[in-house]
DNA sequence: TAGATTGTTAATCGATTAACAATC
DNA sequence: TAGATTGTTAATCGATTAACAATC
């Protein structure tokens, strides 16, 4: 199967998440135009990444949607169910839970950790927060595979320590720090300030 | 001066964010080979953008942190100092104000707004929160360049609205939607579950 | 001086865009 | 059929990497 680059993947995110609108509003064909004019890109950008995915238009008509959509989660997602648990079940962890793109059919937020005696035993849009203590027991338990780092800057290395040990394969840390992991461990660094802050290179 | 593109500025960035955690340790000169250790980028890439912003290394001594620090910043925010708002105050909006990142010289947010009356009055991270349909007024009030989008999908656009009538010139928009702003103003959009399944297009 | 490090110019690589053929 | 749309191959563009010269 043909390798993805990033930018490709987070496009296609972007498709889906435009699919699963027309979806809502009762469409069910779509041209690389129309797609071009809801995400902001160009149709040729659009064609040319859903051609890399495998034959789904028809020319002359444009994409089904369910069949585009069904394409595009396989290469994606490659057709598994993702298991993840969150560390740190502050604001950002609670923003994080309830963002509407985590509940989808194949991500799945199995456990929250945190410190916080108060926070521990309550449940956060289903999922319930445990101490971190338990982390590496509960993570072999639901076959997690996938972690969010959403404690403190200072406690993220010793976090990302305990993920390590338990055996995850991702991490995706949001503290604004450089975490140090094994190579076999795939890291993804999302910095707000800087996500933010990169705006005002377009801005003038 | 020269354009800068994302991929730079968001480098930019993290070389800043480094050299601060630098100077708190008490160094005051690195070389581009400890800084490439300390990011997960090469050396070659940090000299190559770093002379991109003036000449500030020596040869054989390497970076004065200080300099580097000021020339990036220089780069990045045009010395400018940046008046942010935030439009939700909910789990997400008091995340993005409590970050660390958000608390630099150059970025001040200077008002936040809700429409939930029991988050009006509040203050989080001594930012106050106010009535949405104070938000034109405040914003001419307190001459802000920019804006954040921390509401539910569903009142993205309606918040967009209200942010180019009142003038601002770039908009951080933290919800999953595409929302559509005349061509002046900059966007920038961060799906937190885009960004997050992107980490799956390296995990095999 | 010798050696280490920056800074720059050229080469490579990859991603986007353009042109056009295929197809319903 | 004619026209619209997809899909692919080639051209362009930009970003990264490599090679090396400059410098303290």
């Amino acid at each position: 199967m043909k390798k993805i680059s990033r930018q490709t993947a987070e496009r296609a995110l972007l498709y889906l998440r435009t699919l699963e609108g027309l979806l809502r509003d009762g469409e069910s064909v779509v041209s690389s135009r129309q797609l071009a004019a809801m995400t902001g890109l160009t149709d040729v950008q659009i064609r040319k990444d859903v051609s890399g995915f495998g034959k789904v238009g028809r020319p002359r008509i444009g994409y089904r949607i369910l069949d585009l959509k069904k394409t595009l989660e396989a290469f994606v997602l490659q057709d598994e169910v993702v298991h993840i648990v969150l560390f740190g079940a502050g604001n950002l962890g609670a923003a994080i839970l309830r963002y509407p793109g985590f509940h989808q059919d194949r991500i799945k937020l199995v456990a929250a950790f945190d410190v916080d005696p108060l926070k521990v035993g309550r449940k956060i849009q289903g999922v319930r927060v445990y101490p971190v203590r338990e982390a590496v027991r509960m993570i072999a338990k639901t076959h997690a595979d996938v972690g969010i780092i959403a404690v403190t800057a200072e406690a993220s290395q010793a976090v990302a320590d305990v993920m390590v040990l338990a055996g995850l394969r991702g991490i995706v840390n949001f503290t604004p720090t450089s975490i140090r992991v094994p190579r076999r461990v795939s890291v993804r660094n999302i910095d707000l300030s800087i996500e933010f802050l990169s705006l005002f290179c377009g801005i003038r």
